[in-house]
DNA sequence: ATGAAAGCGCTAACAC
DNA sequence: GTGTTAGCGCTTTCAT
């Protein structure tokens, strides 16, 4: 079924019939409007959108590529974007780059290959590099703060901050010996998030202790491995911050493990506040990043960008203390 | 940049690019060949995947909808569907459908309307039915199993004897009153998952309680009240079959804030064995399904159909008892 | 070894 | 109010 069949059978043009079926109907009568309606519906028409994306250069579909949607965090961030897409017409292109630039840059060639109106991307690297966004396609950077040169939104949190606050909260809370686990370095995140904790020590008058800090990934087995090590390292730890979550659930499952008590004995902190936060024993007192409202806040100002507004192209976030039982 | 600029700048027809563009090059001179790759790369052509998919009337792209991607369970599904996608270098529209037949049918449609090559569905009603496939667009139900008459593949779980085996493993380690906590009969599914319970108690020689069994959704929430509930009516409960993982994080929580011992007081046993489990405390006996590779196997299947081989369009998993803490 | 040309299904400018 | 037509960027058959 095509458009002109639809006009053949309604002995109209497919003129009139694409002008229907798209409600440019000013022009139209009511008695062909309602002929060509109602054999569209008898024949079960379905419009190509892969046509009409040819003709006027727009395909309502927007990519997204995060390191994995099976990470809580990623899955809340892509839940995000493909609510907002889907409101405003847009349907998305999920792709899981595991954090591999190899794989970034493959998709992005892919959804520019796709025609994609825009690209949201939290990218380990700066694969939005001239070079490959060879078509100029509107892309915004989410959670992922990369120094481009290029006219790319940018999407973030306030990471040092965050931390900081949260290392303050740990002090407040009376702790005297605060480790850190995280991630390495290998990302502007990771450095201004370990900043974070290391000014907070400096401002209150404590030292910044390397065998304090374990740096490994943003996983529950870091967490866990970097739980044991402080553990091993020294023989007082009373609290811990969390580069994120999933670090901070590892943490207590090493806790849990060597029978000490949380929050009385070793306090921890998160960062991200995933939804599984609130269901741990005991629940994760964490800073809080919005993360769906990042989500939808990316898909708002790629079409900005796509309609040709003017917009601010970079926009960040608070973080938000949420305290429960790990402190 | 279009072909036909590239031809242009290269002196050949655009037909001559289009071929060795894509790999047609054996009747074309080294020379040539040679000279086109080099103004494509020089220029930074990127084909038009959407005039190509008009042509060819083939898209390389796949739909998923499933009800929500921040669900564990989901996410790896569709982590497992991605992968092999992108594999064999297709890539994946993602729909969340909140398991409401309104948003299934509207992104049915759009998926149709993109010219998707098939669609993955994990669907809660029959909006696979003849007059939303329209087009005919081959699909495979995931993890759903819904009585169609079409001809769409289907993946599937031994829900019955899953649930079965688990309500067993419960009563060997010495379960006497075995409760139930699960979803609402809403679909078949959570209706096989109820019958394994009831039919693996009746075939032990116990008696089915009305009162030892909760339903309402496959939600942590759910497990939290279900057990609360439990406790409530019943002076003994020393088992519990929950009908999915998220479930029995609920009732673990509950448990453990009423300060009842896991598993010396009460056995849990979960269903899916999404990844959290391990890491939950105590960490959780379930049934394992093989999520990851039955999304992998929808796009086989998929695949398969839309290459028009012979397929058999049904293939149901075993379940596999996975022995971890809470029991 | 290369090119000319038709056509995929649609929209939009313009004609009537 | 409705129709004609060109053309979006590509592939593919057929000629040469």
């Amino acid at each position: 079924m095509t458009i002109k069949k639809i006009a053949k059978l309604a002995n109209v043009s497919s003129a009139t019939v694409s002008k229907v079926i798209n409600g440019k109907d000013k022009y139209i009568s009511e008695a062909t409007r309602k002929r060509v309606l109602e054999i569209v519906e008898r024949e079960g028409y379905v419009p190509n959108a892969v046509a009409k994306s040819l003709k006027v250069k727009r395909t309502k579909t927007l990519g997204i590529v995060i390191p994995d949607v099976m990470n809580l965090f990623f899955s809340e961030l892509a839940r995000g974007v493909e609510d907002a897409a889907e409101k405003m017409g847009y349907s998305i292109i999920l792709c899981n780059s595991d954090n591999k630039v190899s794989k970034e840059e493959k998709y992005i060639q892919i959804l520019q290959e796709k025609m994609v109106d825009g690209i949201i991307l939290a990218a380990s690297e700066s694969s939005v590099s001239k070079y490959f966004n060879k078509r100029g396609t509107p892309m915004v950077l989410l959670d992922r703060d990369l120094s481009v040169d290029d006219q790319v939104g940018k999407i973030t949190v306030d990471n040092e901050s965050g931390i900081y606050e949260a290392t303050c909260f740990l002090i407040n809370k009376g702790c005297r010996d605060i480790g850190y686990i995280s991630s390495e370095i290998s990302s502007k995140i990771s450095f201004q998030r370990l900043s974070g904790y290391k000014k907070a020590l400096l401002d209150r008058g404590f030292q910044v202790s390397e065998s304090m800090i374990y740096l490994n990934n943003y996983t529950i087995e870091t967490g866990y491995y970097g739980m044991l090590e402080l553990l091993k390292n020294n023989i007082r730890v009373d609290g811990v911050c969390c580069g994120n979550d999933m670090i901070a659930i590892g943490a207590i499952k090493a806790l849990n493990e060597k029978g000490i008590n949380i929050p009385t004995d070793v306090k921890i902190i998160g960062f991200d506040d995933i939804y599984i936060t609130q269901y741990t024993e005991p629940p994760i007192t964490t800073m809080a990043q919005p993360i769906y409202k990042m989500g939808e806040e990316a898909v708002k100002m790629i079409l900005s960008i796509i309609e040709g507004k003017e917009t601010e192209l970079a926009k960040v976030f608070d973080t938000k203390l949420i305290e429960r039982g790990t402190t």
